[in-house]
DNA sequence: CAGTTTGTTGCACGCCCGTGCAAACCAGTG
DNA sequence: CACTGGTTTGCACGGGCGTGCAACAAACTG
């Protein structure tokens, strides 16, 4: 068994004839050392393969550079171009990004955090479900930051961002007016999350006010299956749906597939379609979707942003809480774009 | 500014009256306690909410429990289903993934390395790039484990697993003949990866064999526009090919999309595509596309396993390569499944 | 030249944990 | 009671690092 053998900063110490203090503050930007020792201690710290030892600097500095991204469902198009991003942005801020996967259990989340702890995150960012109470205020009483992102939860503390999900929807709601539409559908999924529900609720407000009822659908997850089910329930209905407002662009594609093979219709002449998140497949020319995108790298600059900046003395009235806005993006799936 | 305050061991130690090691061996399977301090020491924890400092562990134990996943185009469908699995199961063997992209450019992949080591990973596995000699030899003195999946490298010391991408791509080329093409091509991206390239030549090797020329056409990033784009020039030709093996499906859905709506071709009547890695868009009846499937679930758990696995004392013969087999999906772009 | 400033270096301590070792304890035996 | 074997406990050390402090050297200042 070869043990592990990393190189220490006290062998480079000894090559190099200095005190491992000298190594220490040759990799300490800011400290005090000659150019000679530096140089010396640099050409040793080469040749034997040194590399300061995040484990013990994170431990004198109270600060280990890990930032916990925690999420389910991350080979989803949508999430695993957030976490990309995320995690580029982190990298670019000097931090290393720890991936935590969760499932829809209970309390997945909670172990997820209480993994961040264990090894220290400075900050924990959560992408799908909500911690426990008492467990994200013990991060926060350990000084750890928490970001929450499309959670629309209220508790002081973590930085929350969000989109206008309602008033996004209220958008759509006019354009399938304005193109002509008025038997209206929602496709849901049964997931029931906040933003997905300000969706179904923003459309429905707006449909309402405008005078239209709205046909709400709802199963399964937000995937691509489940579009398909919401097809065959949403288009066999006596009062034919002609415009669908689906909660995802998964649940999208699902959806126009259902509708175009199995239900022979047209898009957008017989069927007005929109979706959400402007997935990659969303641009792809069988969907030619018409959807809002989410603006992650948005998303992101501003959740790395508020981990780096310091956390301000008085209890001044933070901006903790962000709602970012969704563009819609006008492709082909609704008439008259 | 809320220093971080985890609480540590001591207080536990403190609260419960008994001494900082009675603590250490509570959270410590297999070490001796006693049933009522255990309960103490377990009780004073909770209250206090003490969680283990695995940064401080890692650094006694000499592993740290991290594995490094070195990866670019995250946000790819392959590739997120390859992370996804890879994480779920590290996290079931109780490691944490660690998550670093990179890029295309020089050094990228030994950057990410030097960042694991610094991070003491006990291993990295990496995704994509190749990393420098003479790093990986470092990872390797210092005890790191790596891991290469479908980097065709040869140097010894790392696990390494791949496809056979080879004999796979001849399966599709006795595929096409079967079902009556004649003219068959490749569409390839210029990325020139091991795998992709064994591809390639498996099916022009194959084709040569069968009596038959492929026509080979290599385009940008392994991507949908490129696939597009791959259509564009292929299907422009003189000689039109009424068969075509794109060397990933993202190529084949940009592919099949060109070749329905910019030259009216009905699949697989008129052309017959094969793609590979089975993605989820593979499967979406838009596409319906037969494809090789990655047997993502074998390659993480193979990885996860032999990193589990001790180090064998002798420098015996040990199975450090792995060559899988990619399963033929049959799907509806070729006649005659 | 004495005195002061500036810059560099090494020592020693602490961060939090696991563990070898020896002391302490406890129950059982003759 | 003395003795033995086994279990539990605390002490003290080490793992690799950053940093305050004091010692020291060099460079100025008057």
């Amino acid at each position: 068994m070869v043990a592990k053998v990393f190189v220490s900063a006290q062998e480079v110490a000894d090559r190099a004839g200095v005190s491992r203090s000298a190594v220490s503050r040759t990799f300490t930007p800011g400290a005090s050392v000659s150019p000679e020792t530096r140089a010396r201690v640099m050409e040793a710290a080469d040749a034997l393969g040194y590399h300061v030892n995040h484990l013990a600097r994170g431990l004198m500095r109270n600060e280990s550079g890990i930032i916990c991204l925690i999420a389910s469902d991350v080979a989803t198009p949508y999430r695993s171009a957030l976490l990309r991003e995320l995690t580029l942005q982190l990298q670019q801020g000097g931090k290393v990004a720890m991936l935590i996967n969760t499932d829809r259990s209970d309390g997945s989340v909670d172990r997820a955090l209480r993994q961040a702890i264990r090894y220290r995150a400075d900050a924990s960012i959560i992408l799908s479900g909500l911690p426990d109470k008492s467990i994200a205020q013990l991060c926060l009483r350990s000084g750890q930051r928490l970001v929450l992102i499309n959670r629309d939860d209220d508790q002081p503390g973590p930085l929350r961002i969000n989109l206008d999900d309602h008033e996004a929807a209220g958008r759509v709601a006019t354009a399938f007016v304005r193109a002509g539409c008025r038997r209206l559908a929602f496709a849901n999924s049964e997931a029931g999350t906040p933003s997905l529900m300000a969706r179904e609720e923003g459309f429905v407000a707006a449909a309402t006010a405008l005078g239209l009822a709205v046909t709400v659908e709802r199963f399964g997850w937000t995937g691509y299956e489940a579009g398909k089910v919401l097809a065959q329930r949403l288009l066999t209905r006596r009062e034919r749906p002609d415009a669908v407002f689906c909660a995802t662009d998964l649940l999208a594609c699902g959806f126009m597939d259902a509708a175009r093979q199995q239900f022979s219709l047209t898009i957008p002449d017989q069927l007005c379609i929109a979706g959400f998140d402007d997935i990659e497949q969303a641009s792809w020319s069988s969907y030619n979707l018409t959807t809002f995108s989410q603006p992650i790298r948005e998303i992101a600059s501003r959740a790395v942003e508020w981990l780096g900046a310091p956390i301000p003395e008085d209890h001044s009235p933070r901006r903790d809480s962000l709602r970012l806005k969704a563009d819609l993006v006008w492709r082909g799936s609704i008439r008259g774009g």
